[in-house]
DNA sequence: CATGAATGAGTATTCATTCAT
DNA sequence: AATGAATGAATACTCATTCAT
């Protein structure tokens, strides 16, 4: 904060980074199962092996706690979706790149499926103090995909009037109620068929050039 | 449950019914802006401008109240998409079929947001108690969507190798998201950009019995 | 709050003022003894022989009923000056009118030993949240003394250039003085003896019309 | 420790006392805003600039910071007091020497209101660890008024059968009341005019050697 | 039918103190 | 000498539920 004082070089990871760390992953866990309310600050602090003060000393509160979840869950799956697209100098067609961020956003929600759970329930809820969180970076999200769309339609690869912001909420919107249906109802079916059905969906949802009304 | 029909037994509209009535829209309203653990029944009762032991005289508890909401709704969901599919004598083609269930579903989602609210935010949580209530009626609703894709698989308008319950739960989540964020981050929209975004994306798809790999 | 709607006469006493009534009465005697912070809100819920939930139904908080607490008692010390005052028409001279008001001020101070040390300890925390209200009802006690003052500086009983309102002041913390240390250390002496002296003392204090520089 | 004065037994003025010193003066400031049970070792240390440990360091706990901070600060008012009281030799009227007492009562309490507040707060909480220390430096300070008004009846300067005990406490209440009301509700105010109002009062005690009952 | 005061088990939160660095 | 992360016992507070009116 201060620019003239330039810090003595601040160990990034020390004992306080590691608990914290312990922290998030005890929460994570416990609220994607069990929700929220219904998570209580002694049993994440039991599950981290920390005492229960110590959640306090590091964020200050349950719900401090939870909207820095949000904030660290959602940005690792907005970097992961943009890890996906290939790099520009790639040659890979623009439909298989959207094919792939959409596979890598399945692959994302069945690793963290407590998270993509607590995106969807939090993503409307305007009134709590972390949506702001939660919209922004759930925008970066479909950014990526918006940011596809918006590469076919350039190359004329689908119709040239199509809507890629809400055409990119649809898609995002697939992808997460498939994985988390198939995650609940049916974890033994192999990933391969999910993706295989979500890639004709997009495939045939946004590849008509010109597909006559 | 009809005023119609005057039943000498239980007059089913009187005061009673209008206050469960009240207590059911400040139920909505309130979970789907904080969730259902968030809410109290405090805040219920004083939304609906009732005592709060009127909540318990009419449905038992907290819990209670909030399963009969979600079969409220869920069941008028479905029902909405039900009547939207055309009737078998009509001649529509699959796809105007399938475009107006879709429809239906933007329709019923931007008049009773809050409720579609909840019904995405508790679809996954597997622990709750009226997860079967929910899961069980969601299914309904994506039954019917499922049922038109059946349909058009079996006239040869789609790919024949289409997991159609997959692709229902897709498109399911596809509308219900999009509906969403166009309440909640551009309301001023019309209606119609909307349902034509959804009905390109859906066209798309429907179009391409046959895309090679 | 709603005027069009004259409030079909509340029961005053009913179940909850009896309640309040007796948090009250086991707050006060709880904190004037233990001090604010060492009292717990379940020991004053056990004394006043109710629930705890029932201190947060009727109060909503410590501090709140702490704050409640102190204008309530205030009220009364305020209320018991007042009465002191001689009726206008009995034939009273203005130095025994002022005795009489410090005599009851003493008297009261003795039945409420703990309220007066609270008020004591709390006369000049600026940034309580009750400090408005014990400042504004202190101020009304020492407005009873002044008054006493002013009439005697109308019939020339007392030096004319005497700053009543400072002088008022000084008997209050006077008077609260002397009876908290009698009652602290020497409870066995009799009232009179402490009463005697203070008279004397503000026989003395301001009883001199023209003392010379 | 201190590089200046290399003694070996004990450095009294190196780093340690000015921590010290920082933490009184920040102890004092907060507690007496704040009274001890609301004020925490956290907001001292910070106020103080200091880590938490420090105060623990250098005290060994919370109690006896308050205990240490109490017997420093209530020694200087009584040695401030014993001060004003003209030396034995000079030639001064015991009037205008208990106006000097007072007056440096004033003076000394403008100067550290902080201390004053809390003298006043904890004065009669009997059942504190520091209550006697509390106590018995309170009683010097008295004493040093009580021994005035002593001599003065020895003179026949006052009344012979005044309890010079309890007048001292109640000329001790009155100055701290009266200095703190100002300096809290009109500290525009000229001290001088503090001092003119509490040498009246005091002279007119002292001018009634056998005001008649 | 409806009310709202009362309840108490369950939970979040505070904060003086410790101790390894 | 000083630090600050961690602790956990003590405590304040919440809220679904009950029940007498």
């Amino acid at each position: 904060m201060n620019a003239s004082t330039p810090e003595p070089a601040k160990p990034v990871s020390g004992r306080r980074e590691a608990t914290r760390r312990k922290l998030f992953e005890a929460a994570v866990t416990l609220i994607s199962e069990q929700g929220y309310g219904a998570t209580t600050v002694d049993e994440i602090a039991e599950r981290a092996g920390v005492a229960k003060g110590t959640v306090y000393y590091n964020f200050g509160g349950k719900n401090e706690l939870y909207a820095a979840l949000m904030e660290w869950g959602v940005t690792r799956l907005a970097d992961t979706l943009r890890e996906a697209v290939p790099a520009a100098g790639q040659d890979v067609g623009p439909r298989e790149a959207l094919a792939e961020v959409l596979r890598s956003g399945v692959v994302f929600i069945s690793a963290h499926e407590a998270l993509a759970r607590l995106l969807m329930a939090e993503a409307w809820r305007t009134n709590q103090s972390w949506y702001a969180t939660v919209r922004q970076i759930r925008t970066e999200a479909i950014g990526v995909i918006t940011g596809q769309l918006d590469a076919m339609v350039e190359r004329g690869l689908t119709r040239p009037d199509l809507d890629t912001s809400l055409a990119g909420s649809a898609l995002f919107g697939m992808v997460v109620t498939v994985a988390l249906d198939w995650r609940t109802l049916q974890p033994e079916r192999p990933v391969e068929e999910i993706h295989t059905t979500l890639a004709h969906m997009a495939d045939g949802l946004i590849g008509s050039p010109a597909s006559p009304q």
